[in-house]
DNA sequence: TTATCATATCATCGCTTGGTGATATGATAA
DNA sequence: TTATCATATCACCAAGCGATGATATGATAA
């Protein structure tokens, strides 16, 4: 995977939205929404697997949503900015008024599921 | 592709911010920031094929982050709510001071280019 | 009615990317 | 040094998803 001319402002700020926009991703950034965690303590709250949790740590590092720490053999992780955890409450509110309809986001035939 | 059971509120969510993750639906939603636009308008404002603006917009407006209201043989689309503008706005205020990373967030090799 | 314009739908293709498991790195302790 | 623990890296696979082009729908006008 290259990054090229593609690197314009809006591909920039799709990337920022990139982080948020996975829930394995958005469990991580939940669990340092009250303070840091080494990446043990955050695999123990989010029931990923250790390389998992890894792999999207660096992803959120590298994004700068995160930043990181080591004390001896641990590395503590926590929100890099206040307004991560803004942006995630204004989602949160405005969530609030249109989850109805996000989670049939998709481009592409939904099948009608039977019930639930 | 079938939402059964992951229908769970980390899902809705991310799904929210994925409304966002893209440059297309990005440079879309940017027109809108200003004042409503038919399809047409967008189609011009963004240089994006009609197809693909169709796409998105269904995509936008079934995340709840656009509204359509049709007039005539035109759509016009809307941003739904002006937290909309207010995650966007509160996202560039992030990237800001992120931005020197966020173009290069990614889990996979990145290559060294020459040069740009 | 038929023609035209605006928009939506959808199948297809190829790139992107999340999860896994194995392995590597790097720090501490013995 | 060697052993162990915590974390990171990476190749692989499969699913997700954006762009395209062709076609469909639906509204207006003639």
């Amino acid at each position: 995977m290259f990054i090229t001319a593609e690197t314009t402002y809006l591909n920039v700020k799709a990337r920022l939205f990139r982080g948020f926009s996975d829930s394995s991703r958005l469990k991580i950034l939940e669990s340092l929404r009250t303070g840091e965690l080494t990446v043990g303590e955050i695999v123990e709250q989010t029931r990923l697997s250790q390389s998992n949790v890894s792999n999207h740590l660096s992803c959120l590092r590298d994004c700068g949503l995160v930043a990181a720490e080591q004390s001896g053999k641990f590395v503590a992780y926590r929100l890099s900015d206040p307004r991560v955890n803004e942006l995630l409450t204004l989602a949160e509110t405005l969530l609030a008024d249109v989850a109805r309809g996000v989670y049939e986001c998709t481009r592409y035939v939904v099948e009608e599921r039977p019930n639930e």
